[in-house]
DNA sequence: TGATAAGCGAGACGGTACGTCCAGTCTTGTG
DNA sequence: CACAAGACTGGACGTACCGTCTCGCTTATCA
């Protein structure tokens, strides 16, 4: 770490390579840009305002402000989000999927997440992009309330876990996406308890 | 000849009212823009020209492109849409969730859809117009098949049939939306058969 | 002149065409930031922000900022500068390149016309416009004093009109644009006796 | 081994002060810029990249890029310049006008030499610094043919030599300067016979 | 015989202006 | 009265250089 603590070191752009500073700065600008004035209002401009930056800075080492959102997002994601053991299906499931809808609809992170999303529909590179750097990751992370369980030896051991998987966060995506209702705690119920009833 | 007829007379401006070729131009050109440039080319100064109308023409009838897209996208779903009924609810369901994948990830019409599925991430007044204008439709459309059994008795009297159809399409959205995987019948199958399985 | 009038009635951009207003708001603006800043200090966004006008009207119009300078130095010189006519070769001639060597080192206008010459040696392309549409006007005027006298039958008919006007502006232009040097009356005098004494 | 010598030798920053070699690069990558591009393609950039020089480098040394212009115009005229003496008054004049204005109009050097007036007229801080390090040099020059012809006793003892230098040069500079009309044979000789006849 | 210090390459930094594109508003003349 | 036309203000785009700044390397000089 002593090298990273080195090239972190405070300073405006020299040979320890690019500002440590300036990139959290960015970061930071373009997220609160995105909470307070929505996606039309995260321009590179702004952010490079906002963030005291120079817009060729931002330019240098991001290609759009998208690419800003995902290494925003990313950050935000930094810290440990594995979902809780309870070594209790039920729970656990309830208690992701509960997570999950509040992350998804009332974060600050999740706000970027729906934006992010947004441009993939728009953009099919980086919507390859996003996939692999921001999805996949939390494709797994959804992944692992069943695959624990079926580790317990809870579920039958032919049990397709990656598309029972898709089948219980699916409508909660739907509805945070599409619909744009409440994801309440019935709703929660009634999927994990299809799955479980499914399960006998 | 009646006065709707009249009204859509070919002429450029004048007192009959508003001119149903222009509005024909303007929805035809923002579709193609989409398909062609995608979200980003689209533009009200590209449509206007390409449609051969002034751009205050434009903006006299239409406040945003999306406003644009939600009328051609209304235009183009204006042919019935209703799900067959074949009278048999696992064939109904297989059928029209086949139809539904296709129509979000392989037609123009659903190309249309998904930007304005994005550009309702970025803004709430839009998301509430866009619901209003086309989702409801679309989501009572979605409950067709399972209605239809529930009044053939097909299915126990207590069944919440919304939450059950948001089960079923939400997976399907959620792997066009978000995964961008294909939505092949095996996981059309594995969907209807975990729907079927637990009506036992 | 009616439909000149007309043109120029106070608007903001319609169907009238250009706006009279903006582009003798240019003008001056792009006149008075070359006088006080020098001509490192005229931008295009500077004319444009000081004339209260928006940038692509000033792109619409002008190609670059000394194609704006080229229009205002005309605009100054709009006003008959026609050397005056006193019947008297020596005094006509002295009365003239006095007048220009006071034009091109002390006024504004001056200034702008050095600015250009400076312009033309950087840029063949530029220099054939402005030479087109200013130098060729300027040399005219040269060469009046001349012309009139040979037409007075002062000058010998053979004489070579042209050259001799070079030989006299020739060392003026010289004086200001190459050694700085102020052009004082001793050194027109100078000049002008020496073309007098060729005369016999 | 001189100092001088020692000071020149090929290193990459040290004690022995300023690198010749990236001195020497520096000038020949203005000099080429300007003629390949023209002088809105010199850049400070530009000339370090081509030099294979920091731009850092660059600023230690020179202040501008006409400064370097300049240093560059002085490297060129390193070699003697001074006209031929042929002893023969009307001789040298012819010679030495028919080699200014090729100098001027159509030399590398005389490109640069273009632009260096140019910018003086710009910026009349350079101006001075441009007239004591290379015109006062030139006019020397230009006013040797005269002294050598006084000193032979060809001309009145009381000939304002600088003067006439300047109405024999003036025209020529003036049509490189600012008509930009080829400096024919016919126009000197037109200038030079002028000039003699005054004398008689 | 090292430590020191100057010139060097590299290149990131905060800025300014560039020239372009589109948004959204406006004012006309025509049919 | 709707239309085509198109000039207008305004603002973000992405690029190019500006001039400044640290940095690590290389080397002669001197302690």
């Amino acid at each position: 770490m002593t090298g990273a603590a080195h090239t972190a070191r405070r300073h405006h752009g020299n040979r320890h390579g690019r500002s440590e500073e300036a990139r959290r700065a960015v970061l930071e600008a373009a997220d609160d840009l995105l909470v307070e004035k929505g996606f039309a209002g995260v321009t590179i401009e702004g952010i490079a305002a906002r963030a005291g930056v120079a817009k060729q800075t931002v330019y240098r080492w991001w290609k759009t402000k998208t690419d800003i959102l995902v290494e925003a997002f990313l950050q935000d994601l930094a810290e440990d989000l594995t979902p809780p053991d309870h070594g209790d299906l039920a729970r656990d499931l309830r208690a992701y999927l509960r997570w999950l809808s509040f992350f998804l609809g009332r974060t600050d992170a999740g706000a970027v997440f729906r934006a992010l999303i947004a441009q993939a529909q728009h953009d099919p590179a980086f919507a390859a992009d996003f996939r692999a750097r921001c999805l996949d990751r939390q494709r797994a992370l959804d992944r692992l309330p069943l695959e624990r369980a079926a580790r317990r030896g809870e579920l039958p051991p032919d049990l397709d876990v990656a598309a029972e998987t898709e089948r219980l966060v699916g409508p909660v995506y739907y509805r945070v996406l599409v619909t744009g209702e409440p994801v309440d705690d019935d709703f929660i119920d009634g999927l994990v308890d299809a799955f479980l009833a499914g399960l006998r």
